[in-house]
Order: structure tokens, then C-alpha cells, then sequence
DNA sequence: CGTAGAAACTTTTTT
DNA sequence: AGTTTCTACG
């Protein structure tokens, strides 16, 4: 490869990981660089670590000297190393995307914002999209009345940040790549430094991002950066895959090279990946080709339910294990996806009825949990008493005689002061022993090892005391006393890096634990069914793959359908999770699923149609529909009277139930079932109101969208 | 002030 | 359905 700038086009499963670790090995290994002179990124921690041991496995390097990391980790350094020069006090705390929905809320109260115009939320997210566009409150253009506000909530809110030494994700890149714009002499030592800048995922970067980038690189640094358009999946939160075409004007200058030779999966899923992602319009072209053989078909499964999805996939999970006469396949080697976080739950029922282990990544992460939370809490403020976040959240919890009456006069006093909740207490007060014991804490963990002093944090606060009491308590406890063992097992990560060992190791581990939240749940030994969202399976891989939940309004979302250029970004969503499969992959959906505590009627998604026939198998027969909605209505028939339903000799199954419950006439239609329009086509009915000439049906027709329609009017047929 | 139970809200993906 | 926030009462 030569020795300029490179933009390197890879396809899935074409050996991405191993490009960047092998080149970053060869510039090293050749002299071309020292390891200090590299800086490599990744947007995942999971990433770094990967790109680190690769690395350290193929070169005797201290794996301290790199700066190899995620954006926000190298950010946090930067910031660590200068934090003077950026005006951030030496202690100052990372808020965590909950962190900062809390910081909103107050503010938003303490200024009286009308909540029902401008929800936490959304302000929360506007704060956000500036940011990661490079805009502070001053350079956002305020031409309305709305945004206006909106401007002065941001300013307001960077105000209480700053007052507070807090900082949020993306005020850790804004702030840092703001620190290189403005001071020269740091620039140009880290352009001097830094002699290859390699990027991994770079169709995942925002503006910000790649301004960051840029600024890093000096003239004599080479910029190689890695990426896939087709697994653009992060557009939500920012990223524009545009930076790919960018990159290739400003720097490859036109030369792009194309990895498309699949060395993952068998023809048949990479011939269907290929199917589906040739739907997408924006694409910069790539074909994926494999020399493998065909392998197995794409298995394809309907379910009546959500729980028959989840109890053939624990099913069928099983029979994998055992082999089915060849070799069995491992647990970790097989994965079970899904679009959304809330379709674990069933799944994880079925699993543990099946007496499957299974580990789910993502949801709701160690350091993400309500005690853990409380415990980093007590530490963050021994760190930093100005945290006001940390102090509202356990100020009073345990409970210790602090009402919300109290908050509210020591809010008012410190707004007076223009000080810290903290410094606003009075010490006879019963805030009073709140204070004393923070101060009490810094004092006595003052010459304990990070451990220790976590250990003491959690007794001493009373934490350990209160969960020992509560009646489901046991599971927090437990989780507390894993902090002590987070703490111990972070004291000896080589994570630590140069920059922060300046810092102290609590700083250093709270940081930790907002940029990381704990998915280092990986790596205990046992063998385990693999769980998790379609997002968080990206560069991973697996021998089977179920992806579960094929639905219209689920996968993709409705709530992206309706979104600008959507219905794309969950298209690359789908091609990511196909691609993730070496050998076999499953493809299931459900023809009713509960959601919100109700049940709701879909469709199988547009997607699994878009995958041609030639490369599918039927599990379950095409019209087993037809088949389970005569059955359906036949068990409506011999539903029992109303007032036989208290008799516990009667037994109804949920889903008939709920069918006959709200059976209206509707000259012989029902929800549940399918039918079919002239102009509309196929569709399911999803709700009903009126009865005789007047009623009308709700139906879902897919793509075609859900209506409302008369009985006598619409021509409907079922299906 | 603290608690229990009611009411309201969720509404995708994550560093 | 599950979780968070509100409300009423001790």
C-alpha cells in the first residue's frame, strides 16, 4: 500500500480489523513510526480493546504508549493531560447520557420552562445535535422564536455545566478539538507527534468528528481511514457517511480501495445480504463475493406469537448444541439479535425455561444500574463536591431526614451564593451531616488503594446497610460489592494510561466508569447463547445468527419509516445483522407480539421479502396463517357465555380471549385476520369499531401504511 | 418526612 | 408490561 493518504472502502467480513492492526504493525515494525507517533480510533470500546490485543500479540509494544481508543476515551485524555488550558477543574466528571437528562430536568425547572413546549428531552437533544455539529449556544442561528429558546436553554445549561465541572459526551470532543483550535503551540506538538491517524468505522463520524480529525493532522501525517457506507447504522445520533465521500476528495484524492472478497460467510447469506442491500439508492457500489460454497439456505420461521418465536428459537438453539449428528456448536458461537432492547425479555424467558445460558449485552449495564449509580455518586463527590447531580441523587438516599423541602432551600441559597449545593449547606443543619460525611469520606479514604476506598464508600454512605434490608434487595448488594471488584480489576488494567496516572485513580476510574458502563460482562468463562441488538453486533461474528423480530414496525421501526432517508439506515441495519453469520442464519417474525401491555397484530417485514425465494427455506408452511386464523376463528365460536368466565374448569388461552373480548360484528371479519384490498393489497386487521353498516377496521397494510376503512365500503377479502 | 399505592408514561438504536 | 413520577395519608 502506499504511503499517502488512504480511504479504504471494506465490505463485511472482509478482514477490516486486520487491515488497520496489521498496518499499524507493519508502520511500526518498519520504522516508520514509533508506537507514541500512532493514533488510531474506533468508536467502540470493544474495538480498542480488540485492535490492542491483536496488537500487543504481534509486537512487543507497551500497550500504555498508544493512543488507541474511542473518540470520547481520547477526548477524556486530552482533556485529562490539558485540563488548565481547557478551563475544566482537574476533577471534573463525565455525564452519562442519564447523568445529563438529570442535569436538564433541573435546570429546567429552576428556570421554569414550560415542559409540555420544551420536554427535557428534546432539549437534551438539540444540545446535543449542536454540539456535534462543532456549535457552542452563540453560533447557533436563532431564527425563530422556538429555537430562541431553545439557544438560551443550551447557553443556560453549558453555564451550570462549567459551574458544576461536569462534562457530556460530546462536550468532550467539542471541548477538546475547541482546546487544539485555539492553542497553537498544543497543536502543533500533537501534529508533530501523531504521523499516522488511522480511523476505524469512519462512515459512523459526525461533522465534529471528522473536524477533530483534520485537526490532528499536520502536514506531514498520513490519514487512513476505514469504512463501509453499507453499515452506516449511527445516523440517529449524528454521523454523516457524506465524511466518506469528503475523505476522498480532501485527502485519497479519488483513490479508494474496495475490499469485497467475504471471508466470513457462505453464499447463500452473503447472496442475500447482497439482494437487500441492493435496494438502497445512496450507495458508493460494492458487491460482496465469497470462494465458499452456497452452504445452507436461510431458514425462515413464523410465529403465532412473540413467545412461539422465542420458544422455536430455544428450540432450535438446543438442537444446534447437540449437533443434529455433526458436531455440536458452541453457545458463544451463536447469537440471537434483535432491533430493539425490549424483545430480549421474552427471548430470555424462553432461554431460561429451555435451561439455555444466555448473556445479554447492552440494556441496562453494570455501571448503569440505580445503586451502582448511587454508589459512584458518594465517590464523584469525594472527588468533587460541586457536583450538584451527584449531590441530589444521594443527598438523601439513604433516606436521612432531607426532603424535598430542604433541597429547595438549599437550591435557592446556593443560586445566591452562585456556589454549590454543597458549599450552601448549613452545617447544623440535618444537610449538615450529609455535608460532615462527605468530608469525613475524603479524609478517611485519603491514603486508601481504590478498592479500599470503594469498599469503605459503600458502608460508610449506609448504602450496603439499607439494600441489606430492603425485601429484593440481595441482587444490589451483590452488585455493590462487584464495584469493589470493578475497582480492583480497573487498578490493574493496563487501560491506565500516562496521561491519567497524573490524575487520581478515582478520577481515573469514574471516568471509567461513564465512557465505559460496564459491558465487560464478556469475558467469565462460561459458555453462553449470545444476546443482543442489531447495533451492538457490528464487527462481530458468529456460526449461526437468529435475527428475530422480522416485523413491519419493529424492523424496521416505525418510528424510522417516517424519518428522513429511515427506511435506508434500517435497511444497512438488516444487511449488518445478516452479515454477522458464517454459516447459518435464521430468519424469524411473529404475527403478534405484546408491546406496551397490548398486543399488536404485523406483518412480516418488507425485508425478508426482499431476500429472493431461491436462498429460503419454510419452516413453517407460507399459509400457515390462513391455516391458525380458520382455527382462530373456530375457537372464537366455542368461546363460552360471559358469565361462565370466573369457572376455573374453563380454561381460555390469552390470545383467543383477547380476540373474542373485542369480536364485534364486522360481517365476518375479526381482528387478527388477514385480507386483502384492490388498491392496498395484503394487510391484517388491527383494530375495529361500529357494528353492522357503520363499522369500520383498522388494517395494517405494511408498506401501504395502516387504515381506517367501512366494512360495506372497502370490497375487503380475507386472505 | 417517608411510604404505599395510583397514575402516567414508555414510543429505537449508543459513545 | 414495566418503570417512573405523583398523590394521599400516617
Amino acid at each position: 500500500m502506499p504511503d499517502g493518504h488512504a480511504l479504504v472502502l471494506a465490505g463485511a467480513g472482509s478482514g477490516k480489523t486486520r487491515v488497520l492492526t496489521t498496518r499499524i504493525a507493519w508502520l511500526i515494525q518498519s520504522g516508520r513510526v514509533t508506537p507514541g507517533g500512532v493514533l488510531a480510533v474506533t468508536f467502540t470500546n470493544k474495538a480498542a480493546r480488540e485492535m490492542v490485543t491483536r496488537l500487543t500479540a504481534m509486537l512487543p509494544v507497551n500497550p500504555r504508549g498508544l493512543w488507541i481508543g474511542t473518540f470520547h476515551g481520547l477526548a477524556n485524555r486530552l482533556l485529562r493531560a490539558h485540563h488548565q488550558e481547557s478551563g475544566l477543574p482537574r476533577e471534573f466528571q463525565i455525564l452519562d447520557t442519564q447523568d445529563q437528562l438529570s442535569a436538564v430536568k433541573r435546570l429546567s425547572k429552576a428556570l421554569n420552562i414550560d415542559e409540555d413546549r420544551f420536554a427535557p428531552r428534546d432539549l437534551q437533544r438539540f444540545i446535543n445535535g449542536q454540539k456535534e455539529e462543532g456549535l457552542r449556544a452563540r453560533d447557533v442561528p436563532a431564527g425563530d422564536e422556538v429555537t430562541r429558546k431553545q439557544v438560551e436553554f443550551f447557553a443556560a445549561y453549558d453555564e451550570q455545566c462549567q459551574r458544576e465541572g461536569v462534562a457530556d459526551f460530546a462536550e468532550l470532543l467539542l471541548r477538546s478539538y475547541e482546546l487544539l483550535k485555539r492553542n497553537e503551540i498544543l497543536r502543533q506538538h500533537y501534529q508533530a507527534r501523531f504521523r499516522y491517524i488511522l480511523v476505524d468505522e469512519f462512515q459512523d463520524t459526525n461533522r465534529l468528528q471528522y473536524r477533530w480529525l483534520k485537526l490532528f493532522a499536520g502536514a506531514e501525517t498520513r490519514l487512513f481511514a476505514v469504512g463501509d457506507d453499507d453499515q452506516s447504522i449511527y445516523g440517529f445520533r449524528g454521523a454523516n457517511v457524506g465524511n466518506l465521500a469528503e475523505f476522498e476528495k480532501e485527502y485519497s484524492k479519488g483513490k479508494v480501495v474496495r475490499l469485497e472478497q467475504n471471508y466470513r460467510s457462505q453464499g447463500n447469506i452473503l447472496d442475500a445480504a447482497n439482494a437487500l442491500i441492493s435496494n438502497n439508492t445512496q450507495r458508493l457500489g460494492k458487491n460482496l463475493w465469497t470462494s465458499e460454497g452456497q452452504g445452507d439456505p436461510l431458514r425462515v420461521f413464523e410465529g403465532e406469537s412473540d413467545a412461539d418465536e422465542a420458544r422455536f428459537i430455544a428450540e432450535e438453539v438446543s438442537a444446534l448444541r447437540r449437533g443434529e449428528g455433526g458436531a455440536g456448536m458452541r453457545l458463544v458461537d451463536i447469537a440471537v439479535l434483535y432491533r430493539s432492547n425490549a424483545q430480549s425479555r421474552v427471548l430470555e424467558h424462553a432461554l431460561f425455561g429451555a435451561g439455555i445460558p444466555y448473556r445479554v449485552y447492552g440494556g441496562l449495564r453494570f455501571f448503569e444500574r440505580a445503586e451502582v449509580k448511587h454508589a459512584l455518586a458518594y465517590l464523584r463527590l469525594v472527588a468533587n463536591p460541586s457536583d450538584d447531580n451527584s449531590f441530589l441523587r444521594v443527598a438523601n438516599f439513604p433516606p436521612r431526614g432531607i426532603g424535598a423541602r430542604s433541597v429547595e432551600q438549599l437550591q435557592d441559597a446556593a443560586k445566591r451564593n452562585a456556589g454549590s449545593l454543597f458549599d450552601a449547606v448549613d452545617t447544623k443543619s440535618k444537610a449538615g451531616n450529609f455535608k460532615k460525611l462527605i468530608e469525613e469520606l475524603q479524609i478517611e479514604t485519603k491514603d486508601l488503594s481504590l478498592p479500599e476506598m470503594v469498599e469503605h464508600v459503600i458502608h460508610r454512605s449506609g448504602l450496603i446497610e439499607h439494600f441489606k434490608n430492603e425485601r429484593e434487595g440481595a441482587d444490589r448488594v451483590e452488585n455493590l460489592e462487584e464495584l469493589v471488584n470493578a475497582a480492583a480489576a480497573f487498578g490493574q488494567d493496563d487501560a491506565r494510561t500516562e496521561a491519567e496516572e497524573e490524575i487520581s485513580p478515582l478520577v481515573a476510574f469514574l471516568s471509567h466508569a461513564a465512557l465505559e458502563a460496564g459491558d465487560h460482562q464478556a469475558a467469565e468463562g462460561q459458555d453462553a447463547l449470545q444476546m443482543m441488538t442489531v447495533h451492538s453486533a457490528k464487527g462481530l461474528e458468529f456460526n449461526a445468527v437468529f435475527m428475530s423480530g422480522l416485523e413491519e414496525g419493529l424492523f424496521p421501526h416505525e418510528q424510522s419509516v417516517m424519518a428522513k432517508d429511515g427506511l435506508e439506515e434500517e435497511r444497512r441495519l438488516a444487511y449488518v445483522a445478516i452479515t454477522r453469520a458464517r454459516k447459518r442464519l435464521y430468519l424469524t417474525f411473529a404475527q403478534t407480539r405484546m408491546l406496551h401491555g397490548q398486543t399488536r397484530y404485523s406483518l412480516a417485514s418488507r425485508f425478508l421479502e426482499e431476500i429472493p425465494e431461491g436462498l429460503k427455506k419454510w419452516l413453517t408452511p407460507r399459509f400457515a396463517r390462513q391455516q391458525r386464523t380458520m382455527s382462530f376463528e373456530s375457537a372464537g365460536r366455542r368461546q363460552a357465555p360471559a358469565d361462565n368466565r370466573d369457572n376455573k374448569d374453563t380454561y381460555f388461552p390469552k390470545k383467543e380471549s383477547i380476540g373474542y373480548a373485542r369480536d364485534r360484528d364486522m360481517s365476518g371479519f375479526r381482528i387478527g385476520q388477514n385480507v386483502t384490498h384492490a388498491k392496498f393489497g395484503s394487510g391484517v386487521i388491527v383494530d375495529a369499531e361500529g357494528d353492522g353498516g357503520d363499522a369500520r377496521v383498522q388494517v395494517n397494510f405494511g408498506k401501504q401504511g395502516v387504515k381506517w376503512l367501512a366494512v360495506a365500503v372497502a370490497k375487503l377479502q380475507a386472505a
